[in-house]
DNA sequence: CAATTCGTAATAAACGAAGTTACATGAAGC
DNA sequence: GCTTCATGTAACTTCGTTTATTACGAATTG
């Protein structure tokens, strides 16, 4: 199945401008994410909507986060991007009249209730300067490793 | 994204033939679940497999399950049908150079494991015979507010 | 041997995410 | 003002996955 990844996505973009001083172009950032600038720009937009970040253009425009790092969930930018459906997997029908499908669907949908609702909250628990410090420690470790 | 519905499927063809006498045909259980006999037999495929249920060829052949209904759990329904992805959303990459994502990565892969751990222990502690219990009360309950 | 029913491969349809193209808009700098 | 750089966005294409359909084979009953 074809999963949406945009979640993954702007985390990597919002980090590496977290990383940058200036702004980082749509180009910069669908290079360094193997991706199309207009993947960036779509998916960007609606970050941008939210107020987490700013874009300018002409010559030394580009994307630059105008949100406090340890402010930003993850939950929070999820919901900013819609709030896509988090499971692959649900019912047959929604609103069955079948009462053996009633049955199972209120199985199910108090199970899967149950779990996006630990992943909602942990992912209201990560914040973009947790992810920008596990980076840190990564990078350190790296460098040692080399040495 | 479209997402897989068999899980919720084969709930509702279990359920059916539990409370039937005899076998129920391909056709049968294609008419009472809106779909293509052939997708049933696929699915159903799976099951007989796992030996929870039978199919005979030929007249009077058809599908009867071959288990008992409190011993059989929603989780081992969901590993007979080849444990279907879970989530709809996911990392870009899965094995990244980029330490940047390789941080993303481990902050959501840690999120996640731990919903589907949840979620696949619910789906353990859930049987076929709660659903045909909980069925039970449903049919009470409509022919009660019918009277 | 005819009717029924499963078994299965191959193919098509439907859908959604991501990628791509095309063109418009606005800002910087000469 | 004109050129260049960069975003904004609509439209379309591509790709992968699930479900539906077609077609034909194999087994069982009577």
């Amino acid at each position: 199945m074809k999963r949406d990844s945009r979640l993954s996505s702007v985390l990597h973009a919002l980090l590496h401008m977290a990383e940058r001083e200036g702004p980082m172009t749509s180009e910069d950032l669908a290079t360094c994410m193997n991706t199309h600038p207009v993947v960036v720009r779509r998916t960007m937009g609606l970050l941008r909507e939210a107020g987490l970040v700013r874009s300018a253009r002409g010559p030394q425009g580009g994307w630059r986060i105008s949100a406090d790092l340890g402010t930003v969930t993850l939950r929070q930018l999820h919901e900013t991007l819609g709030e896509p459906a988090i499971f692959a997997i649900g019912n047959r029908q929604e609103m069955p009249g079948c009462l053996v499908e009633q049955a199972v669907n209120a199985a199910l949908d108090d199970a899967f209730a149950e779990a996006e609702a630990l992943l909602l909250h942990r992912l209201g628990q990560i914040t973009l300067a947790d992810l920008a410090a596990d980076f840190s420690r990564r990078h350190a470790g790296r460098r040692e490793g080399k040495t």
